[in-house]
DNA sequence: CGTTTTTGACCCGCGC
DNA sequence: GCGCGGGTCAAAAACG
């Protein structure tokens, strides 16, 4: 954990407002994510007041991650009503216009929407990462200049998810067809990339701008979407394995390859606990793609696999396969082995090698390792009585995809399935906050509003009060950034 | 001791 | 049928 570069956190750093590029989550470490932190949260109070509904909020984080198992999936949705996401509610304030004071809006990009199809947003040349700015909301006008990159973070997943929706249900009409449409000649993008089998959606809908740079992302990543979504690719249209499982797949930052070992993925951590299980060099790539199987539950067949865009080795495109057949990830029993140095023969390298080893003392996660083994101990740290309570199966995707229209369609709020279980139970809340707090406390401070982490903080009567932000038990500023390469892949090829 | 990571080998589908 | 490429297996090593 200790040497996670691309969780969570750079997600949102790289989304809250350019300040920080996600190059600069690699190699520094804990001192430095806490610095970040505080400076997101700025950003955030500043730039997004959507801490109406703090409870909501967290809830649809709570609730994300059903279908492929991204706990993040849910960070940006808003069920038109009850969540305030920091996006949509940007687009409240500003809801046909681009509000050309921000200083996010600094982009010289044209942003153009005007066809139906979010691809075409895609298409247009983003802002430079740095331009990531938690304002995609207002991309909603037919013509957008001003663009910046979270805008095409937005139009980037709602292509995805919009292709899913068309793949899965080829005869319905895309999800977003149900919502509304900025502006009249704008396409009808949706506000809200609120796709419910879109468990990854908030990562991927944070990235920076880099991976939907128009010339790059929308290629890459797009292709990727594209080639997930489908049953099967159209090149092997049967193959072997999962032949009808549904992919996901999602772009989203990684730790820039200046500090960070080119060959190693650095995976964002969710709070699913994955092992990997094995580690092939892609052809055309030189990155290697790690696959990762749910370790949270024996049986459970979720999978996902971790490489590095190959056009943009700053991304990383996880695709999911497949669903967990679990609620979120109980309790581990043991972190041995969950968190390892690499080989010595890898500390030769010189770059982060230094902490590759670096004994955090009392820190469960000690040494630089690989992402995997920081997810899982994030993962592990989900644990707890969570009454997580994932009615959403995805066993039948398109099944829940219905469900979720009709439930939008209808305005109703979505609501998330643990918050509804055990709304008896306050303290499964703490509980989980709690453990959510140690997992993600950095990334989620970036998410919410200065106000709403004052509160917190400040133990106020506030929803919020409920999560138990624990600052201690684990290192809030545990993000060591190290970046340790995963043993390359030499492996056969 | 239980778990994870590493990594060579194996399996399978596809294209030629 | 063969080779290629991708995905998985499983033994060994590592870790707390």
């Amino acid at each position: 954990m200790d040497n996670y570069q691309g969780d969570l956190t750079d997600i949102v750093r790289a989304s809250s407002g350019g300040a920080y590029s996600t190059s600069s989550t690699t190699s520094s470490s804990s001192s430095k994510a806490a610095t970040n932190n505080q400076f997101s949260h700025h950003h955030w109070q500043h730039q997004h007041h959507f801490s109406s509904d703090p409870i909501n909020f967290s809830s649809s984080v709570l609730e994300g991650g059903t279908n492929f198992g991204d706990p993040f999936s849910t960070l940006l949705r808003d069920p038109l009503s009850t969540m305030r996401v920091p996006f949509l509610h940007e687009l409240d304030v500003m809801p046909n216009s681009v509000n050309n004071s921000s200083p996010y809006f600094n982009s010289t990009t044209t942003f153009t929407a005007t066809t139906s199809s979010a691809e075409n947003i895609i298409s247009t040349s983003c802002g430079a990462l740095e331009d990531a700015a938690p304002a995609a909301a207002s991309f909603g006008a037919s013509t957008i200049t001003n663009t910046n990159s979270a805008a095409s973070i937005f139009a980037h997943k709602i292509l995805e998810d919009d292709n899913i929706m068309r793949s899965s249900r080829p005869s319905s009409k895309s999800i977003f067809s149900n919502m509304i449409q900025i502006s009249p000649n704008a396409a009808k993008i949706p506000l809200l990339p609120y796709d419910p089998t879109s468990s990854v959606m908030g990562a991927s809908a944070m990235v920076s701008g880099n991976m939907i740079n128009a010339t790059n992302t929308s290629k890459d990543c797009l292709v990727d979407n594209t080639g997930g979504v489908q049953i099967s690719s159209p090149r092997n249209p049967g193959l072997k394995r999962r032949k009808n499982q549904a992919k996901k797949v999602v772009c989203i930052p990684a730790p820039a390859a200046a500090n960070s070992r080119q060959t190693g993925e650095v995976v964002p951590s969710d709070l699913w606990a994955w092992r990997k299980y094995g580690q092939k060099p892609i052809k055309g790539s030189p990155y290697p793609r790690g696959y990762y199987r749910c370790s949270s539950s024996k049986g459970c067949s979720a999978r996902k696999q971790v490489e590095r865009s190959r056009t943009d080795p700053n991304m990383l495109v996880i695709t999911y396969t497949s669903e967990h057949n679990h609620p979120w990830p109980t309790q581990r029993n043991a972190l041995a082995g969950s968190s390892r140095s690499q080989p010595s023969k890898n500390n030769t390298n010189n770059n982060n090698a230094s902490t590759s080893k670096n004994s955090e003392t009392s820190h469960k996660g000690t040494t630089a390792t690989t992402k995997p083994k920081e997810e899982e101990q994030e993962s592990n740290n989900s644990e707890g009585n969570v009454s997580v309570k994932e009615e959403i199966e995805m066993e039948d995707i398109e099944k829940q995809l219905e469900m979720d229209d009709v439930e939008f369609s209808d305005g109703l709020s979505y609501k998330p399935s643990m918050l509804e279980n055990s709304s008896n139970n306050s303290q499964s809340h703490e509980d989980f906050f709690a453990e959510l707090g140690e997992i993600e406390a950095d990334p989620l401070d970036l998410l919410f509003t200065q106000d709403f982490i004052d509160q917190r903080e400040s133990k106020a009567l506030d929803p919020f009060h409920l999560f138990h932000w624990s600052g201690g038990g684990t290192n809030n500023n545990n993000t060591n950034n190290s970046f340790e390469e995963s043993s390359n892949s030499k492996r056969k090829l």
